[in-house]
DNA sequence: GCTTGACCTTCCCACCGTGGAAAGGTTGAT
DNA sequence: ATCAACCTTTCCACGGTGGGAAGGTCAAGC
């Protein structure tokens, strides 16, 4: 290796600055490295975490498959896929199905909560009066009809 | 009205009955007594606690309440709304308002996930070679940084 | 009586993901 | 030498829920 504009053997950035170009908090950083996540991160003399560009792409990595909603457990996976290059794509593929799947369900049934809660918040007149269909359901005993709430 | 309405002075649960009729866990009973979202149940002699009728309707409310996706703070409200007989509608239609907002930015959040993560999956191929588009965009970096490619 | 077992009590620990804060050490610049 | 900015570890909190330990209570059976 003789290059000579070599991105010397990766700069070393400490926490503050990987979190920052991360994205990851210096907090969550740790957090990832104690529940090992992420490996334990090399140290100074003075006992400061160190990080390289890998690590920093790492966490990147761990940062955006967040946004997408994946678990910690997942990530794990997800991250020891992304290190072995003999991976099948199809184990990564079924893993994001999976995934979709869970996020699916979760907004569905989000949804079945806004249709009840827009049903009744329409229902009710909203002035000063008490009278309250919202409450009126809220309180009511199960098995009671019901109207809607059930998709289908 | 003049006769006794109640053959028994409402009869009384201890937690476990009152878990299994309000569907709310003994567990959680105590729990939500500890933070004061329910008064301080009564004791009997052998310091268990003792539930009424009512308290099993509160516990039912509160478990209605969990089903729509309120917080602990919004259900609190929501049950100090529900006693206060001269509460005005407009009150709890304005909580449920902002519970459905809150809801639906969750469910737009969620469908963005879902969206960006179908696109992927169904770019991947889902076979036996590594080469892999979701791992890749995880892999991407948000500023450029695109040192390592990854099979360009 | 006494034992058994189901129930209750309190208390502490765990999860997930994140943040806050205390109390101290290191670094780099003035 | 001092100061500010950073780092270190450790503990605590949130929302909500569950698990379990160690002990008390109660109703039933023998």
């Amino acid at each position: 290796m003789a290059s000579m504009k070599a991105p010397a053997a990766s700069p070393r950035y400490t926490i503050g600055r990987a979190a920052e170009v991360s994205g990851v908090s210096a907090k969550m950083i740790r957090h990832y490295e104690a529940i090992g996540l992420i490996p334990k991160a090399g140290r100074t003399a003075g006992n400061y975490r160190t990080y390289g560009d890998n690590d920093v792409h790492t966490l990147r990595f761990i940062q955006r498959a967040r946004t997408m909603g994946f678990s910690m457990k997942q990530i794990a996976t997800l991250v020891s896929l992304w290190r072995n290059r003999s991976r099948s794509s199809a184990s990564v593929q079924r893993l994001a199905r999976e995934h979709i799947k869970e996020l699916q369900t979760k907004i569905e049934s989000l949804q079945a909560m806004v249709r009840t809660l827009s049903d009744l918040a329409d229902a009710c007149h909203g002035d000063a009066r008490p009278d309250c269909p919202i409450l009126e359901d809220l309180a009511r005993a199960p098995g009671t009809t019901r109207r809607q709430e059930q998709r289908g």
